[in-house]
DNA sequence: TCATTAATAAAACGTACGTTCAATTAATTC
DNA sequence: GAATTAATTGAACGTACGTTTTATTAATGA
């Protein structure tokens, strides 16, 4: 029993979010062991609780940070002037790049919701709504000017959200989709979906395509 | 230890079933145990293996019967005749119907994918690729007979598949939104993001709702 | 009514989990 | 160089898991 020779802990720790990610967005957060998060980052378990004081507080970092990260990403992004069919756009790019960076700490904010104690959730849902309401703001902004034809905000809000956060669920970048080829037909059908008065382009239809589930 | 009387096992595995639904869709698969499903049919642990061989094969009976039951429904809601508007519409239509009403089996189909083994993943997304097979068959005869405008028709299908699936995320049923109302604006969306050539209907813009995450 | 089958309880098996504690070494600071 | 702090290991704690086995009763069918 010794400290390992060349150890360092801010490595140790960035090791172990790494892999925690990985392997929490493989498996599942509840399916996970702290044994073999451990045996991944090549530690002993014990040597885990020195960096998180419990498995759930690890879990409720990650979701936190990563929703606070989007939106940061999102407070950067945000144009400073513009009218709502801008706005929107560059919401719909931000949203897909920075998910799709992040495919598995999408995946674990997405899904682990219901390993986190009340409290936890609440902070954590507290976050998405922060970052729903800055969607909900440009389609009223939208709908005020007569930009969007909108049934609901609320709803489209909600539609909009779980269809480009989809992405991740299928999109592997390949020959025939690129990242910025897929942002553009979502925000396309975006555009479309809130009944942007846009120009229409004539689009090539391509066949199916090969998708993962 | 003794056979309760009363028992009736046809009754204690449709207990089991609705049981596991309801705690998997809660609390994760994998964080139900055996011992909580069975104390809360009624039953000790051990007889829910007269029922089920493993605790996945629990899970993966629920999973494929509900995929099952989603393309049974679908085959039994698809026009005979009708072009792809028609066709799109009753898809979105029984694809909402049948989420909503069943709401924690939509979660645990969507979300524990990850537990299965290889195999019996394989099957389960057998049956996905069945179901959306579907959905691409309605956009592509819609984008040859002109009816829709697509960029690319796998992605427009998982798009609108994650669009409308997401409905059981967020909505509840209230006084605001009804499952009626909620479909019909969801179907009108779907309309707009493949261009469906239909008349614009003028909509009254509601403020904002309160929406669960 | 009797034999068979079904359905359950109780106990236990074999294994594993998240976590704590104590000790040992390495790294850092003065 | 010595003292302090950091980072690790190894062992163990307290508890729990999915599952099997055996025995007992109830229900069903002939």
């Amino acid at each position: 029993m010794a400290r390992t020779a060349g150890s360092d802990g801010e490595r140790t720790e960035a090791a172990i979010r790494e892999a925690a990610v990985d392997l929490i967005a493989r498996h599942g957060y509840e399916a996970v062991t702290m044994r073999q998060l451990a045996a991944r980052v090549g530690v002993q378990p014990a040597a885990l609780y020195r960096y998180f004081q419990t498995k759930e507080d690890l879990l409720f970092i990650l979701m936190r940070e990563h929703m606070e990260a989007l939106l940061d990403a999102w407070n950067n992004a945000r144009p400073s002037s513009g009218d709502a069919d801008e706005r929107l756009a560059a919401f719909v790019e931000n949203h897909i790049a920075f998910h799709i960076e992040r495919r598995a700490q999408t995946h674990i904010s997405n899904m682990e919701l219901r390993s986190l104690s009340p409290e936890r959730l609440t902070a954590i849902l507290r976050l998405r709504t922060s970052y729903e309401k800055e969607l909900r703001a440009i389609l009223r902004e939208g709908a005020e000017s007569g930009a969007f034809d909108l049934d609901d905000i609320g709803l489209t809000a909600m539609a909009i959200i779980q269809m480009i956060t989809g992405v991740i669920v299928w999109f592997r970048p390949d020959e025939r989709l690129s990242v910025e080829g897929v942002t553009r037909t979502y925000l396309s059908m975006t555009m479309r979906l809130v009944g942007a008065s846009t120009n229409r382009e004539t689009h090539h239809v391509h066949a199916g395509t090969r998708l993962r589930a």
